[in-house]
DNA sequence: TGTACATCAGTGAACGCGCGTTCACTGATGTAC
DNA sequence: TGTACATCAGTGAACGCGCGTTCACTGATGTAC
């Protein structure tokens, strides 16, 4: 059998087999994730969240690192597609697309907050789980990418030695994350702003191209 | 009796009375956050890290939530202290004093990973613990301080409206916590950098500043 | 098309463990006189 | 200076709980022939 994606109706038991039981204890994952950040899950309730018995996810995962691991590699994967198309829609614009590329990662942050702490949060220890690693640096490789795009358009006049573009992509993915994570929560330790994430981030890219030498077209 | 420190060898007990068990459950708490992370703190462990019974801790705190609030309250302290220092040696010359409280900034996170960790991923409400939020307050009062001397010497004819300096200090903020959580970790879930996180941070400073109009001296 | 059988994906009971929390208690300390 | 006593800061036993994990098992599924 092959996957077709949860049912509409959530993942009711249809029998002695659960039928999709990997792709519901991911979500049970999430849930928990979600509401009580990544220590508050627990094999045990994601299993009865998933309407199985306990002994049931071990089927699946050796433990709930590797469950964990898992969602992780898939927001990751969801990321950088989430990435990969803002990149894709935004204006040809240096200073626009690169606004447009940071209000992306908030948005992804904001709303899925249970794969942004997964995947950032969880303390996932890198080397067991090569695929979590690949899958990070390939959403990087977005934010890369677009670092490319915008080395190439700062001008050979500009005042200083143009940076590396992997470090350009390392500035965007700090400021984003340093926002997303300070400001971006929607818990109870969220610190008040006096502004908006979006605007907070865009402000500070507007600057930080600015001191490359990239100037507003027009 | 007024508490004079941490005796020079430890906190062994002197009798039936601990002496100084509150600030030893603190000690131990660190210690778990430091190799376990926040969600790997117990009071259980602690009271048995200080070699008392486990109901004692009871008698100094309400639940493992408010010990981690009191640890925090005290990382923001004197991350701020060290903070308020690092402004206070700094050279006159913007750019080189930001990157000297970036530095300083990086240096905490990596030397105190435990109060890092219990300040800004542990999770713990705001509105019962009034005194933790306004400790960090105190925090960001000092880079503030240091975006409002930054402000002040942005040349009048710069390119672009000036930014308040409450957004730059929030820019400071962000960058320097993005790049602390990313890459200063020295856990096994740390992402592995090209280039030192000092480096990085200093660089990204330096563009920003560059974008604000700020040049270097002389 | 039917059937035998291997394999898969569950069950459910059990175990040991550590945690949070309460409780009556007690040893130590400090203070009023 | 001594003493009675209130208060403080611990003990240790106990409880219920949920978790991780193992185990022999069994129902369902798929496939070879």
């Amino acid at each position: 059998m092959s996957w077709k994606g949860p049912p509409p109706g959530g993942f009711e038991r249809r029998g002695y087999h659960h039928g999709n039981l990997r792709e519901a204890l991911m979500q049970a994952a999430l849930e928990l994730v979600a509401t009580k950040g990544p220590a508050g899950f627990t094999i045990a309730e994601a299993a009865r969240l998933a309407g199985v018995s306990p002994a049931a996810p071990y089927r699946h995962f050796r433990d709930a690192e590797a469950l964990l691991a898992e969602v992780a590699t898939r927001g990751f994967d969801l990321f950088a597609e989430r990435l990969a198309k803002a990149v894709a829609k935004a204006p040809a614009e240096p200073l626009r697309a690169a606004a447009a590329v940071g209000a992306a990662y908030l948005a992804f942050a904001r709303e899925e907050p249970a794969y942004y702490a997964t995947m950032f949060e969880a303390r996932i220890s890198r080397s067991p789980f090569p695929e979590l690693a690949a899958a990070g640096e390939r959403a990087f490789g977005v934010l890369r990418g677009l670092a490319e795009k915008l080395s190439a358009s700062v001008p050979v006049n500009a005042p200083g030695a143009r940076p590396p573009a992997l470090m350009i992509g390392l500035h965007l993915w700090s400021t984003a994350h340093g926002i997303a994570t300070l400001f971006g929560r929607a818990d109870a330790s969220r610190r008040p702003l006096p502004m908006s994430p979006e605007d907070l981030l865009e402000a500070n890219i507007l600057i930080y191209l600015q001191g490359l030498g990239i100037r507003p077209a027009g």
